[in-house]
DNA sequence: TCTGTCCATGAAATCGGTTACATTAGCACT
DNA sequence: AGTGCTAATGTAACCGATTTCATGGACAGA
């Protein structure tokens, strides 16, 4: 059997389609015998409205569009969750997506078609220029999206921020609190505020505390875990370690870890890792990791929450800005400095 | 400015809707001249059709619904990954949701409304039984639903699956190769087929041996962190450890090791710890686990291939199946047994 | 020249809802 | 009884595509 549409409603309960249709939107303005006949019918064919036929004559599709370079990426889990949960209960559903290959014309084309409302973007930061383009295109007026950025204002829509300059200033301080001097950092990939951000707050500590950064404790780092292996390939070689290290996510400090570890240097014994994020399992990972949690769940709730406030006010001005707090968690990945070299088992050269 | 629509651009190339509509779909079947003008109108006024138009017209959404337990868990990203990849090569959106609550009548819901063309499931183990009704239900065909499950046949719907018993038993095999005798096991939560695969993989192992498992070293488990904390909670208070744990998940595996290693018990040369999944950081972990690998970018893509299957010929049988292999992780967290019971530092009473 | 085909194109119906506008009945008030 | 108002409901246009069916012209064959 087919599915039941307005019009079988209408006949079996014998009434118009119009009076089926107020029945389901504004059921006060139907008297209650006939609403009461409409609900039957609605009941007995199992009538649910066409999401095709509502959308088409209501301009809307009850979607958005979240975008993050990379969904296979711990660090988005948790956030879109926030996402669907917001989303779902103002009956939204959300539709995924990444920006393969950096391209995000498609971005713009789920837009165009009206098969999306407005669109969340979790890392607007990398976003493409055709995506600000299309936001001053004439044939659109103020556009629905919305993002995350690490910095207040680096970005011309409304967004979600995340201040990342003080916790890294202040994650730094405490390792010289607790008796570093010798601290190395590893940055954020590419040229984000993500990277200037964090690294900008682990120099301002320094600089606060009257201890030079040689050069040779800023390393280059990435996202993902292998490049904490990269910078622990080069630390191996050198005849002299730091006695603590600042990454710029976690990622990156466990794959340091697990490379250092393996190499007979003890963490945190031997060398202070403080990582970045607070990303699923940081805190089982042993030894536990402190780290800066972020409140991923919370950003994405927040930022289908701005949404909802563009959506139904499209005038909110695109500077608008929600920003919430992180929180430093002290694990046990950092403790006071070691006393004398460590002495590296498989050291190669 | 307005979005144009196929009458603007009708109007503008002199010709009827009809026309235009057929430049789009059946190119050939319009002439070079009249092609070329249409084309240019298209360009001229940035024409993109309605998605909302087209699916009420067509019947269909172009989108698909991923559905998982709860989507801020790692162990979907990946998946959601290859199956996004696979849907957009296809021309396909995915809608993401979890099953909150428990609650499944509004994926039910999605797809008579015609939302979504087809729905993945990416853990059909604890689906509503509203949901197999559905797919009985008169007002509906062979319904799209792929899923993925942990044992052949476990839904009755076309699916992906990964047989969960060979690895745990070759897992559990490895251990008892190394010299283990005295191998506990951590359950997976609840009556699902993961549960019961993983853990008769185990005992078949060790029933092959020969080796007896007592009652005191089965423990139930859940597939979060804290389950490792639980049951290294009740380890602690024991006076005879184990020499070999097989955790049925890699989170509980990890959260067991932190808190045995805090405890002052060494891992692996106090205590062999494997897991299962391989997730994310698995790799990087100190000690590295010993796991066993799901391909799941892999799982992902693959029921995206099945759905698409079943969306081209709805005669598809239900009990089409495709199976993926899992691969061992032999890594840093199993050892041979240790020879000496270790000293736990902070034992309790 | 007439008829039959084929090709390119257009007119209008259709998908399934919502809603502006029209209509009708009922009631109060003068 | 006549007028005005309101509440309840119906009629039909509309959202923006696709598609069936009809039409007209070009050309080949008789």
């Amino acid at each position: 059997m087919k599915r039941a549409r307005v019009t079988d409603v209408s006949r079996l309960a014998g009434v118009s389609t119009a009076t089926v249709s107020r029945v389901l939107n504004d059921p006060e303005k139907v008297s209650e015998e006939t609403r009461n006949r409409v609900l039957a019918a609605i009941k007995e064919l199992n009538f649910v409205k066409s999401a095709a036929a509502f959308s088409l004559k209501a301009q809307q599709s009850h979607n958005v569009l979240v975008v993050a370079s990379n969904i296979g990426n711990i660090f988005y889990s948790k956030m879109f969750q926030g996402v669907q949960r917001k989303a779902e209960e103002n009956g939204y559903s959300i539709i995924i997506t990444s920006r393969t290959g950096g391209r995000d014309d498609h971005i713009i084309e789920r837009l165009r078609t009206g098969r999306v409302d407005g669109i969340i973007v979790l890392d607007a930061m990398g976003m493409a220029p055709e995506v600000f383009e299309f936001l001053k295109a004439p044939y659109q007026g103020t556009p629905p999206i919305v993002g995350f950025s690490e910095k207040a204002g680096s970005v011309p829509f409304p967004h979600v921020f995340v201040d990342n300059f003080r916790p890294a200033y202040n994650l730094t301080r405490y390792l010289i609190d607790l008796g570093h001097r010798d601290i190395a950092v590893v940055q954020a990939p590419s040229e984000l505020p993500v990277r200037l951000e964090r690294l900008g707050g682990f120099l301002q500590a320094m600089e606060d505390a009257g201890i030079p950064v040689p050069e040779h404790n800023i390393f280059e780092g990435g996202f993902e875990s292998d490049a904490g292996h990269a910078v622990a390939a080069i630390l191996k070689q050198r005849d002299h370690l730091p006695t603590a290290m600042v990454c710029s996510n976690d990622e990156m400090a466990m794959g340091l870890i697990s490379e250092m570890v393996a190499a007979g240097c003890r963490v945190p014994q031997d060398l202070s890792v403080v990582g970045f994020d607070d990303c699923t399992l940081a805190d089982v990972y042993s030894p536990p990791l402190t780290t800066v949690a972020q409140p991923r769940e919370r950003i994405g709730k927040e930022a289908m929450n701005l949404l909802l406030r563009v959506l139904e006010d499209p005038t909110t001005p695109p500077d608008t800005m929600v920003e919430l707090d992180t929180q430093p968690r002290y694990r046990g990945s950092a403790a006071p400095p070691r006393t004398s070299e460590p002495v590296l088992s498989n050291q190669t050269a």
